[in-house]
DNA sequence: AGAGCACCCTACCAATCGGTAGACGGATTG
DNA sequence: CAATCCGTCTACCGATTGGTAGGGTGCTCT
C-alpha cells in the first residue's frame, strides 16, 4: 500500500492542476468534466473539490499559472537582447518556444480567447500592454533610422505576429499540409513552420540592408 | 396568431443552423445545450430533435454548411485573377473577407481544430490539399523567374498564412493591443490589422524590384 | 371524405453535471 | 492518551444533459 503512492500527498495539488491543463486544453471548459479530471490522478470528485472550491476556481488556476510561468520567462530575454535584430529574434524565439515546449500552453489561451473574449482582453491588457508599447518604441526607432520598414503598422504588426504565435495551437492539425502523405515526424513539421515563421516575420520587418535587394544571409549587428 | 410566425415553416432548418452556428462558434460544442438552440429559434428542444436527429448531426451540418459555402467562394476567385501578384492579392483577400464577413466562422474552425485535431485533418486534407498544390507550383515557379523570394518554404508560408487568417477568429481580443483605451471601433481596428497582415504576407512573399529595394508603391503586372 | 404526411408539441427517460454533508483513517500536537 | 486537523472517502442533492415515445394539428393528395 505504500508503493502505490509514490509521494504521499505532497503533489496532489499540483497533479490536478497537471491534469486540468492536458484535459482543459484538450476538450476546452464546458468539454471537460470534474469527474474526468479526478479520475485523470486517480481520485474521487468530492477530493477534487476539497483542493478547489469549484470548477471555475481550478480554471482559474490554470491560467494563472500558465500566466506567471510566461510572466517570469519574458523580462529575462527582453534585458538579456543587445541590438535591435538580437531582440527581435529573441522575443520571436521566447514566444515560440514557450508554446512549443507545451503546445497545451498555446490552445488554452486561444480556447480562453474565445470562451471569454471581454475577460481574456482585460488579461491580454494587464499582462502584455507595457512590453507592447516598448517593442512598438523600438519599432518606431527604427523606421526614423531605416532599418524599419516605413510602411510597417507596430501595433498592427505585434498582434499579427501573435496571431503567428497563436497559430501553434493548432499545428497540429494545420502542419498536416506541409506533407499529407504523413510520413515526417511532427518535430521535423514544426521546425520548417518556425524557420518560415522567423523569416516571414524577419523579412516583413527589417529593410534590407542598403543597395543589396536580397535580405539574405544578413550579418545582426547594430 | 397568424402574425407571429412571420414565414410559416420555410426556414426553420436554416434558422436552426443559423442558431446553431452562432451559438456553437460562441461557446463551442461542449458549452452549447440544445435546448439552448432550441429557444434561441422559439421551438422546443424535441422539435429541434426532428429536423436533426442527434446533437452531432446538427454540428456536422453547421460545419459542411460552412465548409461548401468556402468552396464555392474560392475556385471562382483563383480562376478570375491573371497575374501572379494578382492571384496573391485576390486569393488573401478572399480568406480575409470570408472570415471577417462572419466571423463566426473563423471561430468555428479554430474550434474544431481544437476540438477534433485528427477529425479536422482529414477534412482539411480534402477540401484544400489540392488548391494548396496549386499555389506551391505557383510559388515555385515565381522562384525560378526571382519574383519570389528564394528563402521561402512555399507549404510553410502557405500554412502560416492560414494562422494568420485564423487569427481573425480572436481578433475580437487582440485587437484590442491597437488602441487600449478602445475609443476607435472595431471595424477600423480590423481595417488596420488586415491592411498590415496583407502588408506582411506580401513582403514576406515578393522580392522587391531590381534595383529599387523598397517593396513599396508598387504597381502590378506580369 | 379520409388516409397520410410534415411539423411541433408535452411528458418522460437514464445519465451526468457541479457541488454538499458528513463519516473515516492517519498523522500531528497538546 | 485525547484532541485536532488534513485528506480522502461514500452517499447524496437538484439541475441539466442528449435523446425517446407518442399525441395532436393542419395540409395535401387521392
Amino acid at each position: 500500500m505504500s508503493e502505490l503512492d509514490l509521494q504521499p500527498e505532497i503533489a496532489m495539488r499540483e497533479q490536478l492542476l497537471k491534469a486540468a491543463t492536458r484535459l482543459f486544453a484538450e476538450r476546452g471548459y464546458g468539454g471537460t468534466s470534474l469527474q474526468r479530471i479526478a479520475d485523470a490522478v486517480g481520485i474521487r470528485k468530492a477530493s477534487l473539490l476539497y483542493h478547489f472550491p469549484s470548477k471555475v476556481a481550478l480554471y482559474d488556476a490554470v491560467l494563472s499559472e500558465l500566466l506567471s510561468r510566461w510572466n517570469e520567462s519574458l523580462p529575462k530575454l527582453l534585458l538579456a537582447a543587445q541590438t535591435s535584430r538580437d531582440r527581435f529574434e529573441w522575443v520571436i524565439h521566447a514566444g515560440m518556444d514557450f508554446f512549443r515546449e507545451d503546445r497545451n500552453r498555446a490552445r488554452l489561451l486561444v480556447r480562453d480567447m474565445l470562451d471569454r473574449p471581454e475577460h481574456m482582453r482585460k488579461l491580454i491588457l494587464t499582462h502584455t500592454q507595457e512590453w507592447v508599447k516598448i517593442i512598438c518604441d523600438v519599432l518606431r526607432q527604427g523606421q526614423e533610422n531605416g532599418r524599419v520598414r516605413p510602411d510597417l503598422d507596430p501595433e498592427a504588426y505585434i498582434v499579427n505576429v501573435v496571431h503567428l504565435l497563436c497559430g501553434f495551437a493548432a499545428a497540429d492539425t494545420t502542419a498536416f499540409l506541409l506533407e499529407p502523405s504523413g510520413e515526417t515526424e511532427n518535430p521535423v513539421k514544426f521546425e520548417r513552420m518556425s524557420n518560415e515563421f522567423m523569416r516571414m516575420a524577419r523579412t516583413a520587418l527589417f529593410l534590407p540592408r542598403v543597395e543589396t535587394p536580397l535580405a539574405f544571409g544578413e550579418t545582426n549587428e547594430t
